[in-house]
DNA sequence: AGTCATTTTCAAAGCGCTTTGGATAAAATT
DNA sequence: AATTTTATCCAAAGCGCTTTGAAAATGACT
């Protein structure tokens, strides 16, 4: 059933059928109702594609699937942050369109989507230090939003992230205050943004401290669980090993725990232990008492604030640049505790 | 650019251009050779809108985001599932798109898609016991797929699904086999069609060794790590504990985990523990020895293999149907052992 | 009753592509 | 040299919708 024919059976125009679904007001309202009445008897869906060829807009939004093909890794926080955007995307009718590329072809994925027409903004995940990427969306005068932010592009660009630094800061600064000295960073992968940032805050820290940072106390990969207990038993085996411990990711810190059980530490009394929580659905952190003191902001409510971002952006291209930083908050849990062996 | 300023700009007609990017045999090398090299130049996508219009597909597949409304809860599998299919519909060129539903409008969501020609095709995830969704996508006519199966429903349709009665069954034999007579299963939600299968294999491996069923070791809810914590410690609180427990995910081992290390008992010594593991990127199950021992099955080749199946259904709609059954394999690892207290 | 403004409807063009059914030029056959 | 094949290329129609510019119908006002 298409428009030619509802508009035939109904004895009026394609025009009239049109603006009678569509919402003008140089119909009436009679037939209006009889237009709908019969569109939804026959269930007339109007072809978004012949729609979106005569308007001009597909009403999609695109995003690259964030794998590193390194490790054919998905990043975790995917899944939450997408759900909260793909809500946001329906409320504003929007449908929402994935596509992947290795990291060699990311920058034709991107022009494949949107010069082809296929969608009216892009959202850009896990940006990397000096993000090639953000000045090919620049280029292509797409509308888009980044999750997170690119140290070394001088460009404005809309973007939403965390406050890493900072949260990272005042965790590092918190166990300090415990009386921690040897304060370990098990952080993300070197060349993302995030993981730059949070290591800027702890080193921040302990400087204000007047700690020296030790370099064999400072790891980073991809966050993993396998990861959290591998770095976490290596440290714990040298000479000096830390009685702190930051991890970038609560799947990362489940690894530090599983290392120190096997080690017979106990967490938050032997070795403390704060994680970055992106309040993932299937992984609280815990219930009522959290399990780890941890750095708290919800990936999903991200997602739904960046696809707000980026409508916007679509609905008037000329706005100002918007930003938002997000500030974690610190929830203090059960896996910190003082320092142990104070004189 | 598109195909009538590139066509006049070359000095040919647009049924020229057209066929010499396609690929048609209806014209010369050194056309086409000029064509495509001027269509690079120029930096030519044709309009993906234009051409679906024109041959009638889209070439895009369709995905809901299964998130139970009621919990918001994101399956964690979704991230690699989706990643391993997408890129599987990329080497065909295919684009992916996702609509999200609550429950009460997920028939909507799919007549949506299919219907207004978004999507040349369907992925069904996390089926239900009679899954009604199932008959809609029947209902519509539209080339689908389903991950899972669906008890109830009669009708015949293409799926691909691991063999979970028999991982189950198997899991559920090994312990029994080590000794243990008192296993839990901490399943997923009651009304998941995989969960019911779970059950009925670990049911079936129970009876099999005489064994009496106690309502008390069955849980089941969405497999959340303080799901599994919270199951775990309600059931160690009782008067006869189990002495193995079986876990419907990596996940939800996870808190059943932290539940025993809470409990000060010795994971594979105390209580022994199999998990259901989909082999997830971010959460693999150790690296040369498993942590836990399992019953494994990538969800990420699913995907891929979903994506294929779904595409030769798109290909050759009448063929005939198409089921696969993986088998999970079991990996023993160190979270197994003998039973406690045998006399 | 006649005029003007307003409301309601419509025909047709256009979005960018594919594809049908020729037409033309070059090569092969008689 | 005339005819048939074959290789190239093209004009135009069509996919299903929106939207412009105009026409018809209705109502309001002298």
């Amino acid at each position: 059933m298409n428009l030619k024919q509802l508009s035939e059976r109904l004895g009026l125009s394609q025009t009239t059928v049109s603006r009678a679904l569509n919402g003008y007001p140089e119909v009436s309202e009679r037939t209006r109702a009889r237009v709908q009445a019969a569109a939804a008897r026959h269930g007339y869906h109007p072809n978004s594609r012949a729609k979106g060829l005569a308007t001009g807009r597909s009403m999609v939004i695109g995003h690259v699937i964030p794998s590193s093909s390194r490790h054919e890794m998905v990043n975790p926080i995917f899944g939450d942050f997408v759900a909260g955007a793909v809500r946001k995307y329906s409320e504003n009718g929007y449908d929402t369109m994935f596509t992947s590329a290795d990291d060699t072809s990311v920058e034709d994925a991107y022009r494949g989507l949107f010069q082809r027409g296929a969608v009216d903004g892009i959202v850009l995940q896990s940006p990397k230090v000096n993000e090639p990427r953000i000045e090919v969306l620049i280029r292509m005068a797409v509308p888009f939003i980044v999750h997170g932010r690119s140290t070394g592009i001088n460009a404005a660009y809309d973007w939403i992230d965390v406050n890493n630094k900072s949260s990272f800061m005042r965790a590092t600064q918190f166990l300090i205050d415990l009386g921690h000295r040897r304060i370990a960073l098990i952080n993300g992968l070197e060349d993302m943004d995030f993981a730059q940032r949070r290591r800027a805050g702890y080193l921040q820290a302990l400087d204000q401290a007047g700690l020296q940072p030790d370099p064999g106390l400072m790891r980073s990969a991809e966050m993993t669980e396998v990861y959290g207990h591998h770095e976490t038993r290596d440290m714990l085996q040298s000479d000096d090993p830390p009685t702190a411990i930051l991890a970038s990711s609560m799947i990362s810190a489940i690894g530090v725990r599983r290392a120190l059980d096997e080690a017979g530490l106990h967490i938050g009394r032997d070795v403390s232990v704060i994680a970055h929580d992106d309040d993932l659905s299937y992984l609280k952190n815990g219930q009522d008492v959290p399990i780890f003191t941890a750095t708290r902001s919800s990936v999903r409510r991200a997602g739904e604030l960046a696809a707000e971002m980026l409508i916007n952006r679509i609905k008037s291209p000329d706005a100002p640049i918007q930003t938002r930083l997000l500030e974690a908050e610190l929830v203090v849990g059960r896996s910190t505790g003082p320092a142990p062996n104070r004189f």
